[in-house]
DNA sequence: ATGGCTTCATAGTGAAGA
């Protein structure tokens, strides 16, 4: 089954580019994050019509996700548990056998920022949570945008990024740290292109320019990564007229759908 | 150049994103 994932920054703008890409790509599952849409206004039914049942967890303006798949939904997680956070950017769902995991990190602004602070808390969090729920389900993957370059062929100017969130010393240390949960990044255990993004800055034509950077990522559980077959950014929806910011990412992954 | 663009919000001297 394919696994996606996808910042479409507002799914009341993004719902006609949302649809459109599922029907070019039917994937089973795609994750999304800054849907900025409260729950009462989730285009549920929409989007059954599409094929896809979903799971949701909004707020207004800010954040929001959500999971979509075609397969029935169950043992659906809203935030991580025992961690107080007001901002709506983790659910998790089991789907097929696999534990789906749809995060949105907090992006912290700048190094100085609270909102840094809080994006470390966060990601410690997400860590000891993740420990936990790997135990009960092994075969997890944990999709989303991360808000986070792992290295420096991650981004497209590395000593310009310098001093910058996203890049620095102690987020891609927490990185790191999911990896050594035992998760993999099944976008770097296939051959890829240099200068592979998922996000590029509205401003400057960095599109264009291919000024991007690598945030959004699918990491998988030791279970999962014999069956990951393949791993690719689609960066089709980015050329579209006011398109997200960021484009999706798919991975493949060849199990038994009826287990 | 602390800018540029896009979103949601409100009608701001805006806030936040990445």
């Amino acid at each position: 089954m394919r696994l996606a994932t996808w910042n479409v920054n507002s799914l009341k703008v993004r719902l006609p580019h949302l649809l459109e890409w599922l029907v070019a790509n039917p994937v089973e599952v795609i994750c999304l994050q800054e849907t900025k849409q409260q729950d009462t206004d989730f285009p549920q039914e929409t989007l059954q019509e599409a094929g896809y049942n979903s799971v949701f967890s909004g707020q207004k303006t800010y954040n929001g996700v959500a999971i979509l798949s075609r397969s029935p939904i169950s043992e659906v997680q809203f935030g991580i548990p025992d961690f107080v956070d007001e901002q709506k950017r983790v659910i998790a769902a089991t789907i097929n056998g696999v534990r789906v995991v749809c995060v949105y990190i907090p992006n912290g602004q700048s190094l100085d920022s609270d909102k840094y602070q809080y994006k470390l808390k966060w990601l410690s969090a997400l860590n000891r949570w993740l420990a936990l729920e790997l135990h009960k389900h092994p075969k997890l993957a944990l999709l989303g945008d991360y808000n986070i370059a792992p290295e420096d062929r991650d981004v497209h100017d590395p000593a310009g990024w310098v001093g910058n969130v996203l890049v620095s010393e102690p987020e891609r240390a927490a990185f790191q740290g999911l990896l050594q949960l035992g998760l993999r990044d099944s976008f770097r255990m296939f051959e890829q292109a240099d200068k592979a993004y998922s996000w590029w800055d509205y401003r400057m034509m960095a599109f264009r320019r291919n000024m991007g950077l690598r945030i959004d990522h699918i990491l998988i559980s030791e279970a999962l990564t014999k069956h990951c077959t393949s791993c690719v950014i689609d960066k089709a929806p980015r050329k579209l007229e006011r398109p997200s910011d960021h484009t999706p990412v798919v991975a493949e992954i060849q199990i038994d759908k009826e287990k």
